[in-house]
DNA sequence: ATGACGTGAGTATCACGA
């Protein structure tokens, strides 16, 4: 059992990549973030045609989420019902009959102090009153998605630029711990302690891929009945590198 | 200090991302 979480930045302009990397990965399950467009102008039939079934979460523009999966989608549910939100943010699912997946995606927060910090903030209080009820059985559940937090220095490649502002401020930290400890494991950095350079965004601008000038913002947290069969994990930084890239990077985890 | 780059909406330029 593979699950990976990919922010695409729109999957309409993205399309043949996420069909590429299916057919040569074969993941179980995908979920993703930052769809850009409307449920219903989701590409379903391409994402058919490669071998799964979708659930999407859209709106105009901005936001947007999906579980894609081989297997069987059950028990869809769209937002929070724990926070009030207009923006398409949240979808989870029952998939393979076993396994509750989340797809988020966090707000970036803009600046420290600014409307959608707050914003941000209250999101993730949130989603961890939506994880505090998911958590109430001791059952196989994946959040996958864009949390738009780097939660040590190590998963930063400048620390001092990147001390304080937005995306590693001790708030959003102190939120993102929050939430892995109701009882999750953040299972990439679980497996690589200590280890440099592990990130899963790079800026478009300023050639920050080519120097591996990137953050850690994307992560895959398990409960600890999902961490008992853990195989593997890993990024997939190569599709950074293709032509007309999303600025993230697939983050995968195998199950026994 | 600012902008770099990319996407969608809409057809010039802005909102937004991180």
């Amino acid at each position: 059992m593979k699950i990976a979480t990919w922010n695409v930045n729109s999957i309409r302009a993205r399309l043949s990549h996420v069909c590429d990397w299916l057919q040569s990965k074969q993941p179980d399950v995908l979920l993703l973030q930052e769809l850009k467009c409307q449920t219903e102008a989701f590409p379903y039939e391409a994402i058919e045609d490669a071998g799964y079934q979708v659930a999407a979460f859209g709106q105009k523009t901005y936001n947007g989420v999906a579980i894609l999966a081989k297997g069987g989608i059950e028990d869809v549910s769209c937002g929070n019902l724990y926070f009030e939100d207009s923006q398409a943010r949240v979808i989870e699912a029952i998939v393979d009959g076993q396994y509750r997946v989340i797809s988020v995606y966090v707000p970036n927060g803009e600046a420290v102090g600014s409307e959608k910090y707050t914003y941000k903030l209250a999101f993730m209080e949130g989603f961890a009153k939506l994880l505090e009820d998911r958590l109430r059985f001791d059952e196989k559940l994946i959040i996958g998605g864009d949390f738009n937090v780097a939660p040590m220095d190590l998963d930063v490649y400048n620390p001092q630029t990147w001390k304080g502002r937005v995306l590693c401020s001790t708030p959003e930290r102190l939120a993102l711990r929050s939430l892995i400890n109701l009882g999750l494991t953040d299972v990439l950095r679980a497996k690589n302690p200590q280890v440099e350079g592990l990130y899963t965004w790079w800026d478009y601008r300023s050639g920050g891929y080519a120097q591996n000038h990137g953050l850690r913002i994307d992560h895959l947290l398990l409960s600890a009945k999902a961490m008992e069969s853990v195989l593997e994990v890993g990024v997939d930084s190569q599709t950074r590198g293709l032509e007309r890239p999303s600025d993230h990077a697939p983050v995968w985890v195998s199950l026994g």
